[in-house]
DNA sequence: TAAAAATACTCCATAGGTATTTTAT
DNA sequence: ATAAAATACCTATGGAGTATTTTTA
């Protein structure tokens, strides 16, 4: 069953004739008789009959040639698929975000992106940092955006921006409070937060301590298990809370949400493109990692 | 793209290793490496990026490994299938028949040989004996069943049965008859007749012309265009017709048909079962051209 | 007799091996 | 130091050819 003598067999059943077979592959007959003869005695049956100078397939022969001849399909098609990979922007990314990139950086690049090349499909995880980093270094994923990157000789990392992390309240509630507070001050304040272990968390909480105030002290209104509900309870008026400028950006220059400026207190999180140094990637993952990189940094 | 280097790339894929692939395939590994290397070089990409002594499959290496999975379980099932083909009745059969066989006879042979073997699709065709015949020669079909055949060296022919033609009438039409009918005194009855050209027809013509009538001088009460069709008027009591013992055989055994008695007038036609002396048939037709004649000839 | 398929035999391309080098753990 | 992949080089199977025979239209 090798590919020359199920071509010769292909060409033997389409053109009812071994000579012509051979005129048709650049061959002699005798070579396309011994393959045809070769694949009868490995397969154990007869393919063709041969009445006299005619040919007529066996159903055994009617059988291998609807088979081979899709084998030979898909065998063209993915020459040609794989030639496009090279040559075109087509294919699948699988681009891996830590939260606040994967929900806030993200969609619109990939939005943009899918507009501009209908051939390619975009996948798009989410978790944590590490996850993200060990799912590049492990070839699962073509490139990731995330928080913070682990420090490994096969992982390039480009700085993408930094986000700073802000105490936010909706207009009514900004009403009540004085131009600035201070961090001791903070206590005060009716706060939505986030479950423990969240990153956003970890990095106020270091943030507070360097202010000399503990995450304990704080009049807790509510805990949250994610970044959009909090937003959510804020915007209702619940409380302040701490997040992403990239999170609230939106509510902010609509008005709906306002910066408390705590003086002294300054979380900054750089968000870098990671993505593995000796893999081979394709056309549409450069292409889009390229898109991720101008997006975010236009100046550039 | 050939198949032992696909094979080779397969393994590698599978076992994330050149020298796994090896044992797997009973294969150096040098063996395996120069075949993913000359797959490599033929498709101009990258299959499998070599970190270290750890092997990432590229996207390009993704998509191959997905086709060429496909095709070795196509040819793994096609192996099968025509193994079985040879051992297992299961497949195909293509069976011709001409009018009264594929209408009267093979309907219950197919019906009773497809609860045998549910594994057997069987094809009917329906076509007039020289079709039929010429199929089979051409190889187009299996076998056929007609009511004569051309004579030719690569067709075989064995005879299944005689069928008597007989003219037939309603209960009440033939209370109004004579116990038997002369052919002389036919002319007078309602004719209930086939259109020119339907073998029945003429045999029946020459038949009577045999016993000095013509079938100009009979009353034509109606003609149509099929047995079908001739029959459910005789059966409606239009008139009296003449036909296949084979298509009226049921109605005259439920008492609904009578047979009229016409002295002279003997017509008698044989059906043959024919197919090709030198084709290869495999287990399922066989099978069935056994069936149709031990349904057919029950005595033999 | 002519045209097509089967057969006999010859040749060389290449699949596969062994041995060795290179590279990374 | 070890284990895996790449590389170099050799051998032998089998694919492809030419020439010839057999078969049939």
């Amino acid at each position: 069953m090798d590919q020359r003598k199920l071509q010769a067999f292909l060409s033997v059943y389409e053109m009812k004739s071994f000579s012509k077979a051979g005129e048709d592959l650049y061959l002699s007959q005798s070579t396309i008789s011994t393959h045809v003869l070769s694949l009868e005695q490995e397969l154990g049956v007869q393919l063709f009959d041969r009445i006299g100078r005619r040919i007529i397939p066996t159903q055994a022969g009617h059988l291998l040639h609807d088979r081979v001849r899709n084998v030979f399909r898909i065998i063209e098609q993915t020459r040609t698929d794989i030639h496009d990979l090279n040559n075109h922007v087509c294919g699948k990314v699988v681009v891996g975000g830590s939260t606040i990139p994967a929900n806030y950086l993200l969609p619109m690049v990939i939005s943009d992106f899918c507009g501009q090349y209908p051939q390619v499909c975009v996948d798009l995880r989410i978790g944590d940092s590490i996850e993200i980093c060990q799912e590049v270094l492990a070839g699962n994923l073509d490139f990731g955006i995330v928080g913070g990157f682990v420090d490994h000789f096969d992982l390039e990392h480009r700085l993408l921006l930094k986000d700073k992390l802000h105490v936010v309240a909706s207009q009514d509630l900004k009403l009540d409070l004085p131009e600035t507070v201070f961090p001791e001050n903070l206590k005060d304040l009716p706060w939505i937060q986030r479950e423990k272990g969240s990153g956003t968390r970890n990095a106020f909480e270091s943030a507070m301590m360097n202010c000399g105030v503990s995450l304990r002290d704080l009049r807790i209104a509510a805990l949250v298990q994610s970044t959009e509900a909090m937003v959510r309870c804020v915007l209702a008026g619940a409380g302040v809370g701490v997040t992403s400028f990239l999170a609230v950006q939106e509510y902010l220059e609509a008005g709906e949400l306002t910066i408390i400026d705590v003086p002294g207190l300054d979380i900054v999180r750089s968000f870098y493109l990671i993505h593995h140094k000796a893999r081979t990637l394709f056309s549409c993952s450069r292409m889009l990692m390229n898109s991720v990189e101008k997006h975010i940094k236009p100046e550039a």
